[in-house]
DNA sequence: AGTTAATCATACCATTAGGTACAATATTAA
DNA sequence: TTAATATTGTACCTAATGGTATGATTAACT
């Protein structure tokens, strides 16, 4: 990190500090619900600040996305990867962990990427926020396809054979435990929810349940 | 319904094709992001039109919300209750049912209610809509718990005891489907996830997962 | 046909949206 | 102390927001 050193009047605000702020209010309001009014009085800083710091309203939105990544998204994962810990248990400690995010009172309830995700639809998200938006969104699938084919735990229980069937359930899970949570659903019974659904995947869910004549048992 | 005839001039639209242009608008851009003249647009009437029709955005927004449950919502539970089906596979057939219209092509993907619940949080829905959108939110969890409670085939397989948890897990599901549903992936993709559920739900998740010293394993 | 009454289209209102110009204010380099 | 530079606060811009007043149209009832 280089730091220029240049005369004139400094910044009265910290950075990281306005972003923390911003996050916090499109992880409550969404993207297109956040006006500039919302954010500078959270940040507590005026518009020009804003504009000269971070841009535009975009720009804004890019940074505070990538700072929640960072720091509430990265910080579960060391649950995943936990030594001498049976994969099922460390599965749900990564699991709870978000949960107990999503449902913490300390911030917005709910998954800041699945609010703004399902604003894209709506075509009033910028097109850079929207692809970040949907490259993020490979990211924890990826992380439990990874886990469910290499893991030597998962690999011995098969789970391997639907690393993607699996993945897929799981990351759904999540995202209808954030929809839960931002409902004030709490994580002492969405904890009920995480077990079930690692129950189906542990139990294997090979045999298809017949669906009027056709049977589905393909992912594509 | 009573109809009253006056003279006057004839309305020229259709309030039932209007409501159901009105509903597909907030299903895609949700109650803030849908602004009048989105809504008037793809309703083909004029402002004042509307507001004389349905009274004004919240009122109209509350005349489509219904409209959404009476003809996208209930259109489902036949699959529930069809004779001489077994438990699971009648579930499996409802929640398949839910999906697939989350993921059809025909109207915005993903679950109109599940979007607009997501916006309370950020203070910019009236209170009676709001009022609504939780109330209605409580109706298919109870669906479900009737359904575990009462039903022979449930009761035989013990699955009352979880009523509870076993509704919160099919219907943390349901909401995770719609925001999968949402970012485009398949109604077969998604199936996966719901045979998922319903095989733990089935096995029965009674033997909890311990996370780190504390276990959990009651619902409040 | 003429009266009555409801609907329609246009234009408008106040407010808020995202975004800037500009002058006042701090800060450093000289 | 002064020149140079960056940040701040205020005021403002244009466009879009939810919501209306108004007068022209159109249909039913007498």
């Amino acid at each position: 990190m280089v730091i220029i050193v240049v005369s004139g009047r400094k910044r009265k605000f910290d950075e990281q500090t306005a972003l923390h702020a911003a996050m916090e209010v499109f992880w409550a309001k969404g993207f297109v619900g956040a006006s500039l009014a919302d954010l500078t009085k959270s940040m507590n800083i005026n518009k020009p600040s804003m504009y000269s710091t971070f841009g535009n309203k975009e720009a804004l939105f890019i940074k505070a996305t990538q700072y929640y990544i960072e720091n509430k998204m990265k910080v579960h994962l060391d649950a995943l990867f936990t030594p001498d810990t049976p994969l099922k248990t460390r599965l749900k400690n990564y699991m709870m962990s978000i949960v107990g995010m999503q449902c913490s009172t300390e911030q917005p309830k709910g998954c800041y990427l699945v609010l703004c995700q399902s604003e894209i639809a709506g075509g009033d998200i910028p097109e850079e926020a929207s692809k970040l938006l949907i490259d993020i969104d490979v990211l924890p699938k990826t992380l439990f396809v990874d886990l469910f084919t290499t893991d030597k735990e998962a690999i011995s229980l098969g789970l391997h054979h639907h690393a993607q069937g699996n993945s897929l359930s799981l990351y759904t899970a999540l995202k209808g435990c954030a929809a839960m949570a931002r409902s004030k659903v709490s994580s002492t019974e969405l904890a009920f929810v995480i077990d079930t659904i690692l129950a189906g995947v542990f139990a294997g869910n090979n045999e298809q349940t017949k669906v009027g004549t056709i049977t589905t048992n393909t992912i594509q």
